[in-house]
DNA sequence: AAATAAATTTAGACAAAACTAAAAATAATT
DNA sequence: AATTATTTTTAGTTTTGTCTAAATTTATTT
């Protein structure tokens, strides 16, 4: 398996996760940066390996052993995210594009040591769930804070944007997984809402709302 | 620098260390497994690139710039190393090839970070020095057993053959860095080596004397 | 010093992964 | 249903790093 092979089965899986039907080929070329008909070579390669099913005009999707592919380079991501954060005390908005080299190292042996090093986390620094060495997820309920109700009790339990910029900005709002957070007011009009998290007020667009998970 | 690059770079800076001239291309194609046309188009791009300087037929040496790519590469290998036998629990004989892919991670505060995780180590666990964030190597004496006086005391520092097979002829002798070693008898006739090493006899060849690094 | 051997370089080709431009298929509109 | 727009594929190039085979240079022998 090459580098780019592996980024191919993670793209296609992530958009498999939120449009389950076949991925087009235009999806995987916006999300790996190229063009579309790169797209269409390697699917073919990827085809001929069995790693993915695919037919012309029809979108691709994930073989079983594919799949299996793909999650194991989900789970080195988050494995190494964790491992930059909590032991190299980097901060969440640094770590995605290491961890996009780190996924590609080939040692089993090394991800499953480096897992127990961690003492096996469940999820990475973003509230992502990391698969165990079987590809086993286990998931967890959680919804979007745009959807959560006003005057309850809830705790943030990830992101789903996980950009620099984003990022940021919940740090500088002390925004972190487990903070404690209750809806006070929704504005109807453009769907503000205003919170209080950790004891204090804060109102935040629909945008942040809608990249914040709760449970 | 692609990772063809650094390797080519890191194999020319190790040859270099034993042989100061100019490196031959075919010393480079032996080291790299591949052909000596092979080197010889890679010596004109990082010549190019003002990493090595290179004359037809005469061989290749570094620029200051190529020496100090090359010096980074091995600490990174030399870094994850220590990472992978202290934090990873592997055993000496299996991290080389793991940090042959780690090596080439470009991520610079990660190694920085990953430095000071490790305490800032001055040697790999083959006793090799790493080369601080400047360059710099702490050079340490050292001998070879071979080359040892009788009934002196010494300590096992390091070894030349990094092999997964000499290393674990050493673990089944329980010669590990740090062992203390005298020598009681050499044979003229063939260089054996008859040892009192941490408390136990052991009778070693002159192929093992020639490849243990003692102070 | 000439002849032979060894090392090195050149020339031309190939595979992987990308690209551009044109053709073909599917989807959306009128 | 026909036309237009969009998406996808095909065909042909490019770049990187490798290769083989032939040519050239350097080293070694006789």
């Amino acid at each position: 398996m090459t580098i780019s092979e592996e980024n191919y089965l993670k793209v296609i899986y992530h958009v498999s996760l939120v449009a389950p039907k076949g991925v087009s080929t235009n999806a995987i070329a916006g999300m790996l940066d190229t063009k579309a008909s790169s797209v269409t070579d390697m699917l073919k390669k990827l085809a001929d390996k069995n790693l993915v099913s695919y037919q012309k005009y029809q979108g691709v999707t994930l073989t079983d052993e594919g799949l299996h592919k793909a999650k194991m380079v989900v789970r080195k991501h988050r494995l190494w995210e964790v491992f930059l954060v909590e032991k190299l005390q980097f901060s969440w908005d640094e770590v995605h594009e290491i961890a996009e080299e780190l996924e590609h190292i080939q040692s089993e042996p090394l991800i499953d040591k480096l897992d127990a090093f961690l003492g096996f986390p469940a999820f990475d620094p973003h509230g992502d769930p990391i698969p165990n060495a079987k590809g086993v997820i286990n998931k967890v309920e959680k919804e979007l804070l745009s959807e959560a109700e006003l005057n309850q009790l809830y705790t943030c339990v990830g992101v789903k944007d996980s950009s620099t910029e984003f990022l940021q900005y919940l740090d500088k709002q002390q925004i972190a997984l487990g903070s404690t957070i209750k809806i006070l007011e929704k504005e109807p009009y453009d769907k503000t809402l205003t919170l209080e998290i950790n004891g204090k007020k804060l109102t935040i667009s629909n945008k942040i709302a809608t990249n914040l998970y709760i449970r």
